[in-house]
Formats: structure tokens, sequence, C-alpha cells
DNA sequence: GAAAAAATACCGACCGGTCAGTCGGTTTTT
DNA sequence: AAAAACCGACTGACCGGTCGGTATTTTTTC
């Protein structure tokens, strides 16, 4: 008895099925990078066929694509809830990066997807994680230009300024997937924010408050 | 008729292959990266047979590992001659930051293959990328202990900040390789330049100057 | 120093496996 | 009963690596 009526739980079978193909793709992707993982793989991993995932997406990339996308969309909200409470750039600016840092501790498979997975060649991928990375150091250049014209930090290039602190976060964070060890990123992340402050110009007491007083919560 | 004594020009016909067969690889590979570059392709644009090939290296990954080495080695050199002359520490760092950048700004094919191959998932390949990112890495670490032993800067983690380091000028050197414009990394350098010294604390005068040296040797 | 023998380098058709994508047919939903 | 969603055997292209055989270079022998 019981399951007959359409919407079982809350979804759609199709919609299950499509977030299925989504949590597998990604966890598949994230083991064995885009090339390692075969669709036979993620199908049967989403205990679903060949036929639906084609169904679903057009294609390997496709499929690939949403994954990016999904994964993009949440941490840029994390983000931007993390910075919306702060009153001036230089603040928000270490809360995107703590932010940031701190979403790839806890979810490796994520940071791995987000910052490893980088196609050569000419790939129907690389638009996309072009995309991808151009978000995120958006993100960055935009709070930098806020405290130049909040006055405080002198003026410099943002977008060439935002795409160092974008590789240099990368590739801190990819040592560390590799490496191992849990712990060494998050007691790295604060001497990192600093360093990267400290190269606009902005100097700020690792004890937090950045000379101000402590309004922190609210909004 | 000519041509029959063993040693040609110079080298031995099975060097001559060897050399032939690496460069075929680094071009092929630099435009459709690692998987994208099938050893048929190599051995055909390298004018020779697939036996040659395999006769010379065992597997595909193993001339991909060669084609590394031999251009990590020519960066490496290259980088060496270019600090050896400097006093100090902070001179060696600008010299070395200068000279790989502008290295990469001449061959964007190298640069290509130096930083946007990175293969994920377990290719036998990971191993061999992870020690030519150590090797410069380490470069960049060596010249930060230096500087702090001199008092020139004041101590900080070295192996966290020369990562980072090595993560901001690859992103940039990899965005602009996409971007295209010749100009515009050169034209970059010196703010780069000043915004990871500035990083570590160290200040330096904009003034081109630095006693440049005529760098022009060719890889 | 030439011929013979041995070792080295090279050739390219072929094999075995993989994998993205297809399609006729079945089940579920509307 | 139509439409939407799903199934899974199958196809066709691709590609790394092999192997029997040939050409070239080096060594040995007379």
């Amino acid at each position: 008895m019981a399951v007959k009526g359409p919407p079982q739980g809350r979804q759609s079978r199709s919609e299950v099925t499509r977030t299925l193909l989504l949590d597998a793709a990604q966890e598949i992707i994230a083991d064995r990078g885009y090339h390692g993982a075969a669709m036979d793989d993620i199908v049967e991993a989403a205990d679903r066929s060949k036929g639906a995932a084609y169904f679903h997406f057009p294609s390997k990339s496709d499929i690939f694509e949403a994954v990016l996308v999904r994964l993009a969309d949440r941490l840029e909200n994390k983000v931007q809830q993390a910075i919306s409470p702060k009153r001036t750039a230089l603040e928000r600016l270490d809360a995107a990066l703590t932010t940031v840092l701190s979403t790839f501790a806890k979810h490796r498979r994520m940071a791995r997807i987000a910052l490893v997975e980088l196609p050569a060649g000419n790939s129907p991928l690389q638009d996309t994680i072009l995309v991808m990375r151009g978000r995120f150091a958006r993100l960055i250049e935009t709070q930098l230009d806020a405290a130049i014209a909040e006055g405080a930090i002198d003026p410099l290039n943002c977008r060439l300024v935002s795409r160092a602190w974008f590789g240099a976060i990368a590739e801190v964070v990819t040592e560390w997937l590799r490496t191992g060890n849990k712990k060494t990123l998050e007691a790295e992340m604060p001497e990192l924010c600093v360093t990267l402050l400290r190269s606009v110009g902005a100097e700020i007491e690792p004890g937090g408050a950045a000379g101000n007083n402590g309004v922190s919560q609210d909004a």
C-alpha cells in the first residue's frame, strides 16, 4: 500500500531523480575528477539508469556544469549572509575570506571540485569554470573597491589583486587537500587573512576587532 | 646520400628522436591538455612511429613527466642565474618573481603546461606535478627565510606564504593566458611584485631600476 | 677492412578495453 | 490514453599499449 500518489515525500519522482543524479555526480567527480567519472558510475551511484540521466541532462558536461552552479550558488549565498551585517569594507573582506576558507575546510569534496578541477584544452567545461572563478574574484573585487572608496586603503588595481588573492587561497586550500590534516587549514586561516590584507596595506589586529566598537551581531 | 655515419649533426639518431618526441609532446599537450593529447598525435607531429615512442618512454605519463622535468629544469636554471648576482634576499625575491613572470609571458605554451594542467583524481601524473609545484614554492620559501634571517622582514610562516605567492602568480598568469593580450601581463608584473612583497611587510621602491638585467636567453 | 653477427632503434597494423551517447521498449504520472 | 519519465542493451569512436617484423648502428671475427 502506501506509495502510489505522485508527490511522494515532497518532490515528484522526476525531481528526486534529478537530485540523486546531481548528488552522485558531485561525489564521484570529487573522487575521480571529471575525466575519471564515467556516466555509468554516476548512474549506478544514483541508483538510476543511463536513460534517466540523459533525459535530465543532455550531456556529461551539462551534468557537471549543473553540479558546479549548485555549489557556487550555495557558497556565494553563505558569503553574502556572512558579510551583510558588517559595516566596513575591511570587515566584510575579512568575513568573506574567513567564510570561504572555513567552508572549504568543512567540505573537502566541494573544495576539490571547485579548485582542483581545471580542465586544460578546450573542453566545454572551461567556460563554466571560468564563470565560477570570475564570480568569486568579483566578490573580492567589489569589497576592495568599497574599501578604497571608504578610504580604508590606497587605490590599486583591484582586478589584479582580487585575482591574486583568489589564486593564493586556491593554492593554499589545494595544498591542504593533499597533505590531509584537518587542523592545519583552520590553524593557518588567520595568518593567511592577515597576509592578504597586508598586501593591500591594511593592517588588522589578529585579536579581532578592526579598531572599532565591537558591533558584530544584529542586522 | 650524404648522411650515413652514425652521429649525424651532433646527436645520434636516437637522441634526435627523443628530442623530437619531447618537443612534439610539449606542443600538443600545451594545446589540448594531457587527456586530449593522443599518443598517435604526438607521434605524428614528431614524424616518428608509435613503436619509437614506446621504445623511449614506457608509457604516456612517462613522456609527460619528461616534458615537465625538462621545463622545470630550464626555468629553475634561469631563476638561479637571475638571482645569483643579487646581494640581499629582498632583491633576490624580486628578481626571482620577475624572472618567472617574464618567462611565462614569453612562453605561453610553457605556462599553460606548468600551471593549467592539474589532473584531479589519482592519475600517475599528480606526483610529478606536486614535485614541480613544490620546487618553485621552495624556491620562494628559501628566499623568504633568508630575508627573515637578514632582518629585512619580520618572522612569518614561510611555507604558508610561499604557497600563497605561488598560487597568486599562477592564477594571474592563468587568467592572462585566457584573455590573451601579450601586453597585459608585463604591464601588471611590477604591481603584482609590489603587492606580494608588501604582504610580508617589505616596501620597495617602484623605481623599476633594481639594476635590471637583460635576461634574454631562450627556452 | 669486409663480411658476419649482435644489439639497438624503429615501424605501423592490430588488439582489447573504455565510455559517451542512442534507441526501442516499458513503467509511471497526468 | 496520452505524455513524461525511465530502463539498459547496444553502438561506434577513440586510444593506450603490443608485437612481429624491418632497418640501422655497433661489435666481432677473419
